[in-house]
DNA sequence: TAGATTGTTAATCGATTAACAATC
DNA sequence: TAGATTGTTAATCGATTAACAATC
């Protein structure tokens, strides 16, 4: 079955899915089951056995599934086999805490980049030997060196025209932080985070 | 319609329109109809009618929406129209970075308190006055104040123990940054942030 | 063999959309 | 009145689940 017949839904839990397999092969566990994965993340065992069906074979009959065997499958459909280089807009606290935090590049994401706007902030030097480039020099940089991700860290009033200079360096997917959804071409995707967004899903609850 | 009808993913759609109105009120814009809103974010007009619908009427045939009306109405349903008290745990870089960003105060989520278990920061001031508590002291303190929201920027391998410190606490909701999948109660609400899944998510189509 | 678990089918369930009467 | 837009209905579309043959 070809990708374009996949449905986003899918695709969206197969990170999940992934992340808990690579804690359970980091644990020491071999084999696991449809079940077992259910249960660890609230998911029913069919939903996952469908979920994977998409994309192929991955598991034995009255065994489950090897664990390394289907982290590595699940990198490879999700194209995490590789290391992705990354620009990373915005040189605040989240920017800084973004390009000190090992949990992206240790898991295959690599800012190599980090621009912002602010005379106070350029030339600055982050974790890793990074350094803060004038955002004026975007695009010339991102495209020179093939970047395709973007995460946008700066305040909303700046995200749009910000987004639309990584599309135009030809970034394809960008990762927003700024409170706002940004309109993008159809061929360029778009992931949001908003903590008070996800505190207001929260709230309504409570 | 009262609330237990209603789907989880239309409470998920509201936050971003609440955004978006908000921010349609604060450029000076009076009205609006479901068509301008869900050509901003990308939704049919057909939804956001429907969305609204399981809460009531709140716009009038021929004319829209008047902006801060429903702005007023989302944060009522959300129960976001007074401020809400946090409880943060983790004073790394992600910790100091919640801590000092405004976007939460801003839209009515305060963190009250700021927990740690590592010496070395416990004492620590932080902005707005904020010190660092031990962690032990966890559970008494978000009690005594009736804390309701927890967020985990622990690492993975200490996310599962403080989010149980947490509901033991009285926390029913947790914003979960931790790259793990955690086990609560089914009355206590949890919301993921982790880039990396939000990443790989895009480069599946990339 | 007996027990377990997959991959898949078909049925169920739920969400989205198109269309339109009501009405501002 | 004419034009615009809501709230709602019914139809369509898509996702989830239950069940089971296949098989390890």
């Amino acid at each position: 079955m070809s990708a374009y017949e996949i449905p986003d839904i899918v695709v969206g839990r197969l990170p999940v899915y992934l992340r808990a397999l690579a804690r359970m092969a980091q644990d020491g566990r071999e084999i696991t089951s449809s079940h077992e994965l259910g249960e660890r993340l609230g998911i029913s065992s069919a939903q996952i056995r469908k979920d994977l069906s998409h994309f192929g074979e991955f598991g034995k009959q009255g065994t489950g599934y090897q664990v390394k065997f289907l982290v590595g499958q699940l990198q490879r459909i999700l194209k995490v086999e590789t290391e992705w280089e990354m620009a990373l807009v915005g040189a605040g606290d989240l920017g800084h805490a973004l390009a000190h935090y090992n949990g992206l590049v240790n898991r295959g994401f690599r800012i190599v980049a980090v621009f912002d706007n602010d005379p106070a902030k350029i030339g600055a030097r982050l974790d890793g030997g990074l350094v803060v480039e004038d955002a004026a020099r975007m695009k010339d940089l991102i495209r020179r060196r093939g970047v395709k991700i973007g995460m946008v860290a700066v305040p909303a009033d700046q995200a749009q025209v910000v987004s639309d200079l990584l599309v135009e360096a030809g970034v394809r997917a960008i990762l927003n932080y700024a409170p706002i959804t940004i309109s993008v071409p159809d061929e360029v995707r778009v992931q949001y985070i908003d903590p008070v967004v996800h505190l207001q899903r929260m709230t309504f609850y409570l």
